[in-house]
DNA sequence: CTGTTAGCGCCTTCAG
DNA sequence: CTGAAGGCGCTAACAG
């Protein structure tokens, strides 16, 4: 490969004049620039982007931390940050956390190999975080807490997202609901718990934790969840299934058994993925306003990289999308 | 930030001691090991990772490149490729090439900020993955051909896949089929376009190149060629998208119209995303081996780095999948 | 406008 | 085990 010492050398000029004009430099002629490109033409020069981060210490690059990056993801979030990213002529990248400690993503954050990163995977350990979010290093998670004035909160409003869903469900006369769950440690989780729990009180109903089932957030999760609570026998009037990937294992399983929604049982997911609007019935869900929360988180980083003041958390709200999987009163 | 030059003087080390000790380097004792890891904790050090690709020339990672990261881009695909990094120990980015020249994906293959890379991506140009493939930088490029001996192509039979598809339709008693392409520059397009029009001809039906519409792969390219088709008054007896997303959209197009699938119409897609198996009614599809082509992909990239020797190209088959969107005869 | 020079942080000899 | 030294390729003063 050939360096930029090649390149000047060919040319006829001085390292640094070389470098000055490959990088648009003002000082050096027009003619000179002429003769160093067409130098670097001719031996199909490229730079190292390594050495030059290195020297630069900054990489011109945001990175968008999955939990997994094959899964459902949020294609409206990725938009909104793949977008805000290229206007301010910024590189993104997407590496995923799964892997745990040994993850692509843990070594991103450990070794900042980029000038900042959005966060939207469960299994990036908070402590990681906030040993890795600096000045230079703004982190925004979307996803939980955390405790460090560089890494910033963006989150939507789970907690009456999910109140609401469950009111919708009260109101239609359900009175023994039932919620499957995703992973305990998930802050997401936990807050839409509270939301359905809220709901749940306000209207002088008591929950019954057997009715409370973890699946993971995945489809075969809300599946598995699902096929337990029929074979127990005794189904709440209505499922608050903790995401929509869950709710359409539900699905899955209820008409494996010729349970009929929301004939049978009422169900409600969260999220509002693409898929929802398809599945038979289509789901009654809370969107969540993914397009604007990545766009959000990058407009942040850019701030905090300009030295700019910003909050410690955002707050996004949601909405809630009414469809066919709850019977009506 | 501490550098490695910190953490020897806290240790009271060499530096290349504590370089050694850092790189678990056999002939540095346990002991000094010990200490320097305890420096390190202390001053909470992290490599600079670029420091050390550039002296390695080496980043133990490899790109997938896609057009567009928010599309419905291949689930599986990547889950093939995430598979194989992984238990390669290899970190896996994932980044896009919307924006062309100045996109991400081409400073990446540019710049060789990656061991090797995997392109799914029709706006990356040809000329530049032929000038970025070399030894050390091998690219496996899923839909289209190049010429060089570094840049590996790993297809799916399109042409077969489509063939039969087409013949299915055929044998349901279709003979006026229409078209609905994608882009103009696309080589799985040209392909699937092929073995439609091998099986056309076979089967001695002509085909009327005013049934072929572009829809350039999107969803709403489909909605509105389909539209455009609706508005001529003379619809064929079948469809075939060139891919599923343009079917999806067509199938809004006729719902809107009230046209019905498949009794007044019959449509096929290609791909069989995820979506297709929930549509109404379901879309009868070509399936491609997915997960199968990523693994492959990655096990050919670290082939090549062994400095193995690899065909020029791989070919996987499609499958044939049938739902409800065409009518039986 | 040009050439010289001093690093960015890390890794790897090599002789002690 | 040490310490010095050379470089990876590039950038950015600085002095001419």
């Amino acid at each position: 490969m050939a360096t930029i010492k090649d390149v000047a050398k060919r040319a006829g000029v001085a390292l640094s004049t070389a470098s000055y004009a490959l990088n648009g430099n003002q000082k050096v002629s027009a003619s000179t620039i002429e003769k160093v490109l067409k130098a670097a033409r001719e031996l199909n020069y490229q730079k190292n982007g390594f050495a030059s981060d290195l020297k630069r210490t900054k990489t011109n690059t945001i990175a968008l931390i999955l939990s997994d990056m094959s899964g459902p993801y949020f294609s409206e979030l990725i938009k909104g940050v793949q977008e805000v990213t290229a206007s301010h002529q910024y590189d993104l990248i997407a590496c995923s956390s799964l892997g745990g400690d040994r993850s692509t993503a843990t070594k991103f954050l450990r070794e900042k190999r980029v000038d900042g990163a959005i966060i939207l995977a469960n299994n990036v350990s908070t402590q990681l975080i906030e040993e890795s979010a600096r000045e230079d290093f703004p982190i925004i998670v979307l996803d939980r807490e955390v405790q460090n004035p560089f890494a910033i909160h963006v989150k939507v409003d789970n907690r009456h997202g999910a109140y609401q869903a469950t009111e919708h469900l009260i109101e239609n006369g359900h009175r023994t609901i039932g919620y499957i769950s995703g992973p305990h440690d998930s802050h997401d989780n936990e807050e839409r718990f509270k939301g359905f729990s809220d709901a749940l009180k306000d209207h002088g109903i008591t929950f019954q934790s057997r009715f409370k089932i973890s699946g993971n957030f995945t489809r075969d999760g809300g599946y598995r969840a699902t096929k337990m609570l029929i074979a127990q026998q005794q189904l709440p009037d209505a499922l608050f299934y903790a995401n929509d990937e869950m709710a359409i294992g539900g699905l899955q399983a209820f008409s494996e058994k010729g349970i009929s929604i929301p004939d049978d049982v009422s169900i409600v997911g969260f999220d509002d993925i693409q898929l929802s609007e398809y599945v038979n019935p289509p789901l009654t869900t809370v969107k969540q306003p993914k397009y604007e929360a990545g766009a959000l988180a990058v407009h942040t980083i850019f701030q905090m990289l300009a030295g700019e003041q910003v909050d410690q958390s955002f707050d996004l709200s949601t909405e809630f999308v009414k469809r066919s999987s709850v019977r009506s009163k």
